[in-house]
RNA sequence: GCCCCCGUAGCUCAGCUGGAUAGAGCGUCGGACUUCUAAUCCGAGGGUCGCAGGUUCGAAUCCUGCCGGGGGCACCA
């Protein structure tokens, strides 16, 4: 039986190496199955006898050798060859059979192909945008929804039960100064120094029926409404998954009693809080935070603070083991305190992460411009839309790690958005998917079931570029998992532009349509079919369109 | 002052649970469209991985210090 996936080769591997060194081994660090970093060095290589060497009391070479003879004897024909190179390293080329039989389990698996890879899956709640409704969202909301909305697909993908959130800041004082400006403007007035502006304000005072007479806060809260609609809107328009829920902060004031009550209760009842100077604190410094915080204010007001946690503890209490909050970098300091909260209220800190998103910087002829919101001067996330479209602009955002700052030159971007690598990844797509229409469904199914029951003797990947490809789909699975544990969709858009630049090296070196014999021209179509689908389903944890024709 | 993120090619960024000659896109230069989509391909050029120590058989990756950039340090939200 031959080792056909990457995971069946590591434990293979593993296998070998206990077969050397006995169960009980110690490794400083863990065995690696990786791509070398040249092809003439094979298909895969491991450090297994680099790691061994030292508690068998042999050369590093010397092990790797006897790791390699092991190694055939477990993969027999699958494995074609190994090379010791270099400190110690076993190079390992595989047959193109053992190629032919992996692609199989690739179709096999079919759209499932990459899915459900977690080993211990969770019920997980990501919370992000959360925007403040007191003005249109700008690209930094657009940075924070593109990556929670794909991360959010990662994590499902991998087969954790997701459930998104959106947050929505409508018990502040803010919304009533929102309201104020826009009575001011309705009367005609001119709106306080510390007022909101912005045609959006002069565009929601237009829009809500007797603003002069109405009362401010009244007017905050109609505000309010047509801002999370508008931002709906937005999110629609920017292909992010429509949100489970939209939790509003008011609701955290109501009811007897009201969550926020509920929560303090808990957190006085185990002795966590204390007053003075007139305000309930909270000892988070006995949970790591550099100082105690304020829950309630001298003045009989809760604290932001007090409503965050309230949130969280709603949210544990729906039963959600995991918690995410997708965050913007001025909410770091909010970090410590929040998890020093969730220790006090008897939560496991780990279990509640906050991934903090840095900052996108707009540039404008060089020079790093300020996004006031006061002001009005900011570009939107429906700017950003309108300018270089959902596919470009996502994969711009997406394409970096969340935990570095993004310089957006709007003018830059929208003169390269042509350039995008977006569209080099859509094109393999296109390409593959017209033809696949030349060949026709019938050939293509007759090719997906050939190769899908590969038992040997057909036609096998002999060309170097059909075997890259086939490597490179094999990865897919190693990816996802990586992407969903360290939070990191970004390295999905750097996994599907290699495996669109590894599809057109094989378009390139591999003509499919006619080719002879008819088996391979089987094993072609049948690898074409599984490239397009893995693309598919890349861009799709990115919410970039998987187009057919371009 | 304290805390967080970053410093890799001209530009924008990957790589960082240590591994072999450090990568991609864009830009620059030179080639390729009677061939399954040229939104493509081939080739060239481009680097003290901020600096200095340390750990290691091996450091862009881990540790310490320093320098530089950004952000945060409310009884605001």
């Amino acid at each position: 039986m031959s080792p056909i996936t990457t995971e069946q080769l590591r434990a293979e591997v593993l296998g070998a190496a206990v077969a050397l060194a006995g169960e009980g081994m110690s490794l400083r660090q863990e065995i690696a199955l990786e791509r070398p970093p040249r092809a003439e060095l094979g298909d895969y290589s491991t450090n297994a006898a680099l790691l061994l060497a030292p508690s068998l009391g042999a050369p590093p070479r010397e092990v790797a050798q006897r790791l390699g003879a092991e190694l055939k004897a477990r993969l027999g024909d699958g494995l074609d060859r190994f090379e010791v190179a270099g400190p110690g390293f076993l190079n390992l080329f595989l047959h193109p059979r053992w190629f032919a039989a992996a692609l199989s389990e690739v179709l096999k698996a079919g759209e499932r192909f990459g899915a459900g890879g977690a080993s211990a899956p969770e019920r997980v709640l990501v919370e992000f945008v959360s925007a403040n409704p007191t003005g249109p969202m700008h690209v930094g909301h657009a940075r924070n929804a593109a990556y929670g909305d794909a991360l959010a697909r990662v994590l499902s993908l991998h087969g954790h039960e997701v459930v998104r959130e959106f947050y929505v800041n409508d018990a502040g004082s803010q919304v009533r100064k929102l309201g104020e400006s826009i009575q001011a403007l309705a009367r005609g007035e001119e709106v306080a120094e510390d007022g909101y502006k912005g045609e959006y304000v002069k565009q929601l005072s237009a829009g809500l029926a007797d603003a002069a007479n109405t009362e401010p806060a009244e007017l905050g809260h109609m505000a309010v409404e047509a801002m999370v609609s508008n931002m709906q809107a937005s999110l629609g328009a920017f292909g992010v998954v429509t949100f489970d829920h939209w939790v509003y902060e008011s609701t955290l004031h109501s009811g007897q009693p009201s969550p926020v009550e509920h929560t303090l209760a808990i957190l006085e009842a185990q002795g966590q809080t204390y007053r003075s100077e007139g305000a309930l604190w909270l000892r988070t410094t006995a949970h790591g935070d550099d100082k105690d915080r304020v829950l309630v204010r001298s003045s009989g007001e809760h604290t932001y603070f007090a409503s965050d946690i309230a949130y969280h503890q709603d949210k544990r209490e729906r039963g959600f083991q995991r918690q995410i909050d997708v965050w913007g970098a001025d909410h770091h300091g909010y970090v410590a305190r929040m998890k020093a909260a969730y220790d006090a209220l008897g939560g496991d800190p780990e279990h509640l992460e906050m991934l903090i998103m840095q900052l996108v910087h707009l540039v404008r002829r060089g020079e790093r411009a300020q996004m006031s919101k006061r002001a009005g001067e900011f570009v939107t996330l429906d700017d950003l839309v309108a300018e270089i479209g959902v596919d470009a602009a996502r994969w711009f955002l997406l394409s970096r790690s969340h935990d570095t700052t993004i310089d957006l030159d709007l003018d830059l971007a929208v003169e390269q958005s042509s350039d995008n690598p977006v569209y080099y990844v859509q094109y393999a797509h296109a390409r593959i998917a017209s033809m696949l229409v030349k060949a026709g469904p019938e050939r293509v199914a007759a090719a997906l079931v050939e190769q899908g029951n590969y038992d040997g003797g057909r036609a096998e990947p002999e060309h170097a570029s059909e075997r890259g490809l086939i490597k490179r789909l094999l990865a897919f699975p190693a990816e996802v998992q990586e992407a969903a544990r360290r939070r990191a969709p970004h390295r999905v858009a750097a996994y599907a532009l290699e495996l669109a630049q590894e599809f057109t090296a094989f378009y390139r070196d591999c003509h499919v349509l006619d080719v002879q014999p008819q088996e391979l021209e089987s094993l072609r179509i049948a690898l074409c079919v599984a490239t397009q689908r893995t693309i598919a389903c890349s861009l799709d944890l990115l919410g970039v369109s998987a187009p057919t024709e371009m």
